[in-house]
DNA sequence: TTTGTCACG
DNA sequence: ACGTACGTGACAAAC
C-alpha cells in the first residue's frame, strides 16, 4: 500500500534540538538538531514504511498571515543561534537523502502540508510537534505528535482522534479562535482560556453555534464573547490552516528512494554521526571496512525469547547455568529481562531472556512469586549485575525481600562520567542514541556498559570504581535507614503556622480591600502597584504585564506599606508551611523520611537531594532555624554532625597554590578578616564586622566566577564600587587572578574543566558567540573544579566514614549528606567516637597544600547540633 | 510544561 | 550595548 508521510520540517528540528543532548563536531559546529532529526526520521521510515516522504519548511518571508494582521507571532522568541546553524544543514542532508524538500514565500510549513495532505489521495501521516496540524485530522489523514522531545509519539487517527483529544478536528480551529495562542500572538477571547472554550464547544460546537446561542449565555463569559466576537472571528482565521495554498508539487516528486547513496554516508560521517554509519540503509559500499560491519552486526536486533512463568523452573536452570561474570539485569513493574555475553558452550549469546510479571499483585510486590528464586539467582550470587540506577533496584529487591549480594555496575553513572554532562537521560534515551532496539533493554544495558567503560580514562576509571560504586551503597544505607521526624513536633509547627496564615492573609485583605490569590505573583502586583498604587513597581521585562514581586523588590516599600509587611511576611510562612511542613506529611512513613540522592545529575559532581530534599531545609533565618527541630536522633540516639569550613575556598588556596592564602590557612587565621584588610587597606585590627561582611561575600564571588555585576548585586553597592574591590582582591592575590585567568584558558582550549580527581565537566558555552552565554560558560569553567572538587572529597570521606563505623562494629549510621556536611545517628555511648571518626575521616579523606577543618557537634536534633 | 519565588551549600 | 554571580529542588500559578 502506497503511503505518505509529511514533516514539519522547523517543528521537529526545534523539538530534536532541544531533546537531544549538546554535541559538537571536532570544528565545533553543533550538530544535535540534525542528528536528533535524522533519527526520528530513520524511525519514521522503519515503523511506517513509507513510499513518499517530504518534508516542508518555514520561510522567513512574511507570511499571508503577516499581512492581514502585524502581530502574527509577534514576541516570540528568536531561534538560537546553535539551532538556526543546523537549518541548512539538515537541507542538506535531505537533499543527498533525495528527499523532497517543501518551500513557499508567505506560506508556512503547516499550510503546505495541509494541502498536500489534501490534495494527494493516499494515506498519510503527518509528524510534527504543533498541535496546530490536530485539525488536519480525517480518515486517511493521522497526525503524529512528538512528545518528551521526539521520544514518544501520540498518533492521532479519524478514529480515535475523538477520544485522545475530546474534540473533532475541526474544533481545533473554533479552539484557538476562542482561548487564542499564546505563542503565536492569536490574540482569541480576552479572558476565554481552555477550560470554558472546552465547555462552550461542547455545548454549541463551533464559534458560530457559541454565537447564534449567545442568547443562552450568562453573565461575564456573555459579556466576554460579545465584546470578543470579532476577535474570535479574526482569530479563526488565523488558526485555520490553509489547505489550498498554490503549491505546485505531484506526488510522484515525492518518491522515498531507498537506500540512501553513499554521499549520505559520507556526510553523517563529516559530521560525525558514528552511530548512524553502521545503519542498513546505505548502498552496497566497497567493502573497505570490516570493523564497521562487525559493529552493525552486533547492533542488529537480539532474539528475545520470553519465559513464561508455567517454564520457570527452565528460568532457574537458565540463570544457574550462566558462566560469564558480568550479566545485565533489567526490570520494571511489566518484566524482567536478563542478558549475559556467552552462552554455555562459550559462544556470544544472541537471545535476551524476557520474564513477564504478572500483574494484579501490587501490595504485595509486583514480582510474580515465582520470580522471586529468579531474582534471588541473579542479585544474591557473586555476578557482576549491570543495571542502570544500582540503587534504585537495591531498593526494589529490599522490597520485596531479596537477598542482594552481588556487586553492581552502574550504567547511568558511568555515561555521567563518560560524558562529562549532567545525566539527566532515561535509558530508553540512550538506547536510542546507540541505535539500539527498544526492546533489548537487557543487551542495550551491557552494550552501554562496555561503550562507556571504554571511553573512560584512567581518572575517570578511578572516580568509578573507587568512588561513585563504594558509594552507591553508602547512600543505599543512608537512604535506607532515613531520618526520625518528630511528628508532635510537627503537629504544632502546622497549627500554628496554618493560624497565623489566616491571620495574616485576613489583614492582607483588609488592606487590599478585596480577596485575592496572594500566592499569584500576577495578581499581587496588580493590586499593589495598580490598585493601591504603593510605588511604581518594576516590571520585569519591556512589555511584560506582571511586576517583580521578589522578597528583595517588596523590601523597597516595606518601610511604608504595612501590606506589603504583612505579605513578605505571609511569603515566608507560607514558604515553610508548605514546602516543610504540609510538604513534608506525606513523606513520613514509620516516623521517619527517607531522601532519594542522584549520583548522577548534577554538572560538578555533587549529589542532589529528592522527596524530600533535606538539603535545602531553612537555617539561615532565627525562625526558619526552628525547623530543623523536627529532624531528631532515633530513640536513644544523639545526631553527630560536622561540616567543611570554607572547603571551596581552601580549594581554591590549594589549585591556585597562592602563598598568602595557603599561609593564613596553615596559619589558621581568620580568612574573611584578612580577606577585609587587604581589600579595604586597613590593618587586620580596625577591620571592622561590616568589612568582613563585604570581603566573605567578595570571596563567595570568587569561587562563583566574579564579575562586578554579581557583586555588586548581592552588595547592594555600585558596580564601579564592585569593581574596586575585585581589582583590589586580584591584587592582592595574584595567584589566584593567574589561575582563573589559565583555568578559563584552557578550558575554551580544551572545552572541559576538571576536579582534583579528574572528573571533567564539558562546557560547550565557553565557545559561543554570544557574549553572555560565553560568560556563563566562563563562571562555570571557574566554579566546578572548586564546587566539584569539594564533592569529590566529601564523598571520599562518606566512604572512609561508613566503613570505619562498620569496621570498628559501631551502632552509628551515616544519615545525611548536605554538600559540606555529614551528619550520624548515634547511640548516646558512641557519640564520642563517632564524632572523632567523622572529623578524621573528613579532615584526612585527602592531602591539599593547606589544612582541611571539620568542626563537629552533638544534639538530640539537627537543630541543637549547631 | 514553564515561570516565579525561595529554601539550601 | 548587552545582563550575570555557581550548583540544586519544591510549590503554586500560569501557560
Amino acid at each position: 500500500m502506497e503511503k505518505l508521510v509529511l514533516i514539519d520540517g522547523n517543528s521537529l528540528m526545534n523539538r530534536a534540538f532541544y531533546a537531544t543532548p549538546v554535541f559538537t563536531t571536532k570544528d565545533g559546529l553543533p550538530t544535535n538538531g540534525v542528528f536528533g532529526f535524522v533519527k526520528l526520521l530513520l524511525k519514521i521510515i522503519s515503523d511506517k514504511k513509507p513510499t513518499h516522504v517530504a518534508v516542508a519548511f518555514d520561510l522567513h518571508a512574511p507570511t499571508f498571515r503577516h499581512k492581514i494582521y502585524a502581530d502574527y507571532k509577534a514576541g516570540r522568541k528568536p531561534m538560537p543561534d546553535d539551532l538556526r546553524k543546523q537549518m541548512p544543514i539538515i537541507k542538506e542532508v535531505l537533499q543527498l537523502m533525495n528527499i523532497r524538500i517543501c518551500e513557499l514565500a508567505g506560506h508556512e510549513a503547516d499550510d503546505l502540508i495541509g494541502t498536500m495532505s489534501k490534495k494527494f489521495a493516499l494515506q498519510t501521516y503527518i509528524y510534527t510537534g504543533d498541535r496546530d496540524a490536530y485539525q488536519l485530522v480525517d480518515d486517511s489523514t493521522s497526525v503524529c505528535f512528538t512528545r518528551k522531545g521526539v521520544s514518544d509519539i501520540l498518533e492521532l487517527t479519524g478514529a480515535n482522534f475523538q477520544d485522545e483529544i475530546g474534540l473533532t478536528p475541526s474544533q481545533i480551529i473554533d479552539l484557538k479562535a476562542l482561548m487564542g495562542d499564546k505563542s503565536d500572538n492569536i490574540p482569541g477571547v480576552a479572558g476565554v482560556g481552555e477550560k470554558s472554550a472546552l465547555n462552550l464547544l461542547e455545548k454549541y460546537t463551533d464559534v458560530d453555534g457559541i454565537y447564534a446561542h449567545l442568547d443562552e449565555i450568562t453573565g461575564a463569559l456573555n459579556k466576554k464573547l460579545t465584546d470578543g466576537k470579532e476577535s474570535a472571528y479574526f482569530s479563526k482565521q488565523l488558526a485555520t490552516i490553509d489547505v489550498h495554498a498554490p503549491y505546485d508539487i505531484e506526488l510522484a516528486e515525492c518518491v522515498l528512494r531507498m537506500p540512501f547513496s553513499a554521499l549520505v554516508k559520507e556526510k553523517f560521517a563529516e559530521l560525525e554521526f558514528k552511530s548512524l554509519l553502521s545503519k542498513d540503509i546505505f548502498t552496497e559500499s566497497d567493502g573497505r571496512d570490516e570493523a564497521e560491519e562487525s559493529n552493525n552486526l552486533q547492533l542488529k536486533a537480539l532474539e528475545v525469547s520470553e519465559i513464561l512463568p508455567g517454564t520457570v523452573q527452565e528460568g532457574i536452570a537458565l540463570i544457574k547455568a550462566i558462566k560469564s561474570p558480568v550479566i545485565a539485569a533489567y526490570f520494571d513493574e511489566k518484566e524482567l529481562r536478563v542478558y549475559f555475553p556467552e552462552t554455555s558452550d562459550g559462544a556470544r549469546n544472541t537471545t535476551e531472556y524476557v520474564f513477564p510479571v504478572a500483574m494484579g499483585l501490587l501490595d504485595v510486590g509486583f514480582f510474580d512469586y515465582q520470580l522471586t528464586p529468579i531474582l534471588q539467582y541473579i542479585f544474591g550470587g557473586d555476578k557482576r549485575v549491570v543495571s542502570y540506577n544500582a540503587k534504585d533496584v537495591m531498593h526494589k529487591l529490599r522490597i520485596y525481600g531479596i537477598e542482594h549480594t552481588a556487586e553492581y555496575e552502574d550504567v547511568s553513572i558511568l555515561k555521567c562520567l563518560a560524558d562529562g554532562l549532567g545525566n539527566t537521560d532515561e535509558l530508553t534515551f540512550c538506547l536510542q542514541y546507540y541505535s539500539i532496539p527498544e526492546k533489548n533493554k537487557a543487551y542495550g544495558l551491557y552494550y552501554l556498559y562496555n561503550n562507556y567503560s571504554r571511553e573512560l580514562r584512567k581518572a575517570e576509571e578511578k572516580l568509578y570504581r573507587e568512588i561513585e560504586l563504594p558509594l552507591v551503597r553508602v547512600l543505599f544505607d543512608m537512604e535506607t535507614q532515613g531520618v526520625a521526624v518528630d511528628t508532635n513536633t510537627l503537629a504544632e509547627f502546622s497549627v500554628r503556622y496554618n493560624q497565623e496564615i489566616q491571620e495574616t492573609l485576613e489583614k492582607i485583605y483588609n488592606l487590599a480591600g478585596e480577596k485575592f490569590n496572594v500566592n499569584s505573583t500576577q495578581q499581587l502586583g496588580k493590586i499593589l502597584f495598580e490598585k493601591l498604587k504603593i510605588g511604581a513597581g518594576t516590571k520585569k521585562t519591556k512589555e511584560s504585564k506582571s511586576y517583580k514581586t521578589t522578597a528583595e523588590e517588596l523590601e523597597k516599600y516595606a518601610e511604608n506599606s504595612e501590606i506589603v509587611r504583612h505579605i513578605l511576611r505571609y511569603r515566608k510562612i507560607q514558604k515553610i508551611n508548605s514546602t516543610y511542613i504540609e510538604g513534608f506529611k506525606p513523606l513520613i512513613v514509620n516516623g521517619r523520611v527517607h531522601t532519594t540522592y542522584n549520583q548522577s545529575y548534577t554538572q560538578t559532581g555533587r549529589l542532589s537531594s529528592a522527596n524530600p530534599n533535606l538539603q535545602n531545609i531553612p537555617i539561615r533565618t532565627p525562625e526558619g532555624r526552628e525547623l530543623r527541630k523536627l529532624f531528631t536522633a532515633s530513640k536513644g540516639n544523639v545526631l553527630v554532625d560536622a561540616d567543611y569550613s570554607q572547603i571551596e575556598l581552601r580549594l581554591l588556596a590549594h589549585f591556585s597554590q597562592c602563598k598568602e592564602l595557603i599561609q593564613a590557612y596553615c596559619e589558621g587565621k581568620d580568612i574573611h578578616a584578612i580577606t577585609a584588610s587587604q581589600v579595604f587597606e586597613v590593618p587586620l585590627e580596625e577591620v571592622t564586622s561590616q568589612m568582613r561582611r563585604e570581603a566573605k561575600a567578595v570571596n563567595f564571588g570568587i569561587i562563583y566566577g566574579i564579575s562586578a555585576f554579581g557583586l555588586s548585586n548581592d552588595l547592594n553597592i555600585t558596580p564601579k564600587k564592585a569593581k574596586d574591590y575585585i581589582d583590589k582582591y586580584f591584587e592582592s592575590y595574584s595567584d589566584v587572578k593567574k589561575y582563573m585567568n589559565e583555568n578559563v584558558e584552557n578550558a575554551t582550549r580544551d572545552g572541559y574543566v576538571e576536579t582534583l580527581f579528574g572528573r571533567r565537566r564539558v562546557i560547550n558555552e565557553l565557545r559561543s558567540s554570544n557574549y553572555n552565554v560565553r560568560s556563563f560558560g566562563e563562571r562555570a569553567a571557574m566554579n566546578m573544579p572548586l564546587q566539584g572538587s569539594s564533592a569529590d572529597i566529601i564523598k571520599v570521606a562518606m566512604i572512609n566514614v561508613y566503613n570505619r563505623l562498620k569496621k570498628e562494629g559501631l551502632k552509628a549510621k551515616l544519615i545525611l549528606q548536605v554538600h559540606d556536611e555529614l551528619i550520624i545517628d548515634a547511640p548516646e555511648e558512641e557519640a564520642d567516637i563517632a564524632a572523632k571518626i567523622l572529623q578524621e575521616e573528613m579532615e584526612n579523606a585527602v592531602e591539599l597544600h593547606v589544612p582541611l577543618i571539620a568542626e563537629s557537634g552533638v544534639g538530640r536534633t539537627w537543630y541543637e547540633t549547631k
